[in-house]
DNA sequence: AATCGATCTCAAAACGCTTTGGTTCAACGC
DNA sequence: GCGTTGAACCAAAGCGTTTTGAGATCGATT
C-alpha cells in the first residue's frame, strides 16, 4: 500500500493525504478523519526510505560498537544500555543503527555514516582522555551524545556519566570508617576515562586520611571474573594482604569472591569487598537483599537518558552542550564489615 | 559530494559514473579509473537512503531484541551473538537495526519493519514452541533466520540451532559414567524450546541407565548467578541431595558455585558440576586451563553462521530454507570428579 | 455584483540515486 | 559505399514520499 494507491482510492491527490496524516492544519476535519480511517484499514505505512529521502531526516541513531582489536572483549554492560536507550528510540520512533567495528577503524566509520545519511546522530562509547573521536564529530557536524567523558577536549561536547570519582572515594571511605587501612582496587583499563576517575576516587579518600597509595594494591584489567580471581590471588599473597578490595564491576567482584572464599576466608568478616553495581538485568546483586556491598548506578536508565538527549539535540540543532552526571547510590549488603583485628 | 556534483566536475553524465562506480561493464577503462580516483579523492559516498529508493533493498538487516515484559532481563548472550553478526553484516556493506521491543508487541513491529522498507532480513531470536512468529514471517514473505529453533512449526523455515539435546545428554552420560546418580538439572525457562531439549537429553541419558527422573532435581528458571545459587542451596537441602549439576549456562553455574562452597562442599571433589558455555567474550571459562568442565559452543559463532545465512537468503530468496545444527564441545574442567563414596 | 478572505485541495518539483532505452561514433564486413 | 555491430556514453523516467506554490470553492464584505 503507496500513498498514490491510498490517495486514489480516496479520490483525493496525495498531497492532501500526506498532510492529513502527518497533521498539517489546512485539511478538512472530516476529510482528515476519512483519510486516518482508511489508512488504518489499509494498513498504510509510509516507507521510511521515501520519508527520509525527502526530508533529509533519517529517523535513525547510531552506536558504533567498538570491539577491542587486541582482545576481542564485548563491553558486558552493552546489552542493557542498548536496552534502556533502545527503549527510548522506539517510542520516538527512531530506528538504532549498531555497527560493530574494529575499534581502529572507527573514525572512518563515523564518517560514512554521516555522509551515507544513515544516522541523524551517535553516542559515542569507551571514550579515553583526549578521544579523536570527539573533535571528529564536532568536525563532521553529526550530533553525538558520549558516554563517559573525555579529558583534554579543546571544545565543549555533550555527556552522560556517572560521577566515578566521587562513587569510589565515598566507597573507600566507608571502608576507612570500617578501620581499613590496606585497601586493594581492582580497577578497569585505565586507558579509558571512567576507570582513571576511579582511581582518582579512591587515591583522594587514602590521601585525605594521610594513607599514601600502594601500586602494589593496584590492579588494572579488563574486568572480567577471572582477572578479577587472578587480582584478588596476587593481593592475597602480599606480605601484608589488604583486607578490604573495591571492584570495578561485578564479575570482578566475584572472581574476587572466588578467591578470597577459596582461601577460606569468609566475606565481610576477614575481607571486605566492595564492587560498583550497573545494575545489569542479568547480573542483579541479590534480590531482596544485595550480596555485595557496592556503589550502583543503572546503566539501563544511562541508556534511557543517553537517547533522550540525543534525541533533544537532533530535535534541536542549535542546543548548546548538555552534561548530565549520574550518582551512583552505596547500598550496603553482607560483603563489608568492620577490619579485623590486628593478629 | 553528490552524484550530480561529481559527475559535472568529471565532465561526465551521473549515469556513467554511477554505472562506473557500481562495476557495470560498458564503461571505458580510462574512465572508470578517473571516476574512481575522483570519487575517492572527493570523499564521494552516495547517499544510502537514495540508493534503496532506487533499487529497493534496504541494505540492513534487523534483530528485534524481545525485552521480557515480565521480568525485563535482556539475554546476556546478545551482546556476543550481535557482535559475531556485525562483524559479517559490516563486511557485506549491510547495517543491523536493532529494535528494543516488549515481547509482546513483536508481531506488530514485524509489519512495519517490513511495510516501513526497513530491512531486508531479520534474526529471530529466543523461539518458543509453535511460534507465531515464524508464521507470520513466511506469511508477510520477509527473509528471517530462527536463532534456535521451533518445535510444531507447519512449514520449514531456516534456522540455526546448537544441538542442545545432544550436549546435554552426553553431559549427562559423562556424569554417570563418573559414578553420580542423583543428578540435578538447573536449566533455563523450559518455555523456550532450547531448555526443553536440554531436558530431554538429561532424561534420555538418565532413562538409558534405568534411572527415572526426578523432578525435585529439576529446577527451571530464568539464568543467572543468584537462581544458580538459590537452586544449588534448595537441591542440596534435600534429605538426598545430588552429588552432581548441569547448569544452562555460566552464570547459573557460578550460582552453583558458590552455593556449593558457601556449605564448604568442594568442587570437583565433594560435588560436580557441568555447565554449558557460551563462551561469552566477557565471562570465559577459566584461562588456559577451564575452571568448569562444560559443553562449549561460541554465541559469537553462531552469530556469524546466523548472519552469513541471512545474506545468503536475501541475495537469493528462491532458495530453500537452510538449517546448521552445532554440536558443543565437551571440555573437561576442574569442576567434575567421581561420585564420591556413600557414607 | 464584484471583491475579498478563508478554507480546502491539487499539480508538480524535489530528494539522490539506479536503470531503461536510447544516441553517437568508429570499426567492420560484404 | 552501405548496413551492421559494438563500445562508450547520456537523457530521462522512476523509486515513494514531502513541500512549494497555486487554484478552486464559497460565504461574507463592500
Amino acid at each position: 500500500m503507496k500513498l498514490k494507491e491510498l490517495s486514489s482510492h480516496l479520490g483525493l491527490s496525495p498531497t492532501t493525504v500526506s498532510r492529513a496524516l502527518n497533521g498539517y492544519p489546512e485539511v478538512n476535519k472530516a476529510t482528515r478523519e476519512r483519510v486516518v480511517a482508511a489508512a488504518k484499514k489499509l494498513n498504510y505505512r509510509p516507507n521510511a526510505r521515501a520519508i527520509q529521502l525527502a526530508t533529509g531526516r533519517a529517523m535513525a541513531v547510531g552506536t558504533l560498537f567498538p570491539v577491542s582489536t587486541r582482545n576481542d572483549i564485548v563491553n558486558p554492560i552493552f546489552a542493557d544500555f542498548i536496552a534502556g536507550a533502545g527503549e527510548v528510540y522506539s517510542r520516538n520512533d527512531y530506528d538504532m543503527v549498531l555497527s560493530i567495528v574494529p575499534d581502529d577503524t572507527e573514525e572512518q566509520n563515523y564518517r560514512s555514516l554521516k555522509s551515507k545519511g544513515t544516522v541523524d546522530g551517535v553516542i559515542v562509547h569507551g571514550p579515553r582522555n583526549n578521544d579523536p573521536r570527539i573533535a571528529f564529530l564536532t568536525e563532521i557536524g553529526l550530533p553525538f551524545v558520549v558516554h563517559g567523558r573525555s579529558e583534554g577536549a579543546n571544545a565543549d561536547y555533550s555527556w552522560l556519566d556517572v560521577n566515578n570519582l566521587r562513587a569510589f572515594q565515598r566507597a573507600t571511605d566507608f571502608l576507612l570508617d570500617l578501620g581499613h587501612t590496606r585497601i586493594s582496587l581492582v580497577n578497569g583499563l585505565e586507558s579509558l576515562n571512567f576507570a582513571i576517575r576511579r582511581r582518582e576516587g579512591y587515591c583522594t579518600a587514602l590521601a585525605m586520611r594521610g594513607i599514601g597509595a600502594d601500586l602494589a594494591l593496584m590492579a588494572s584489567e579488563e574486568m572480567t571474573e577471572f582477572s578479577g580471581f587472578r587480582a584478588g590471588n596476587r593481593m592475597l599473597d602480599l606480605s601484608v594482604p589488604p583486607t578490604a578490595f573495591l571492584a570495578s564491576s561485578m564479575l570482578s567482584g566475584m572472581g574476587l569472591r572466588r578467591a578470597i572464599e577459596g582461601r577460606g576466608l569468609r566475606l565481610g568478616r576477614d575481607v571486605s569487598l566492595i564492587i560498583f553495581d550497573d545494575d545489569l538485568s542479568y547480573l542483579r546483586n541479590g534480590e531482596d537483599v544485595p550480596i555485595f556491598t557496592s556503589t550502583r548506578s543503572s546503566v539501563r536508565e544511562a541508556g534511557r537518558q543517553a537517547a533522550q538527549m540525543l534525541l533533544d539535540m537532533i530535535a534541536d540543532p542549535a542546543m548548546p552542550p548538555q552534561h548530565r552526571l549520574l550518582e551512583a547510590e552505596l547500598i550496603i549488603g553482607q560483603s563489608t564489615g568492620p577490619a579485623p583485628a590486628k593478629s
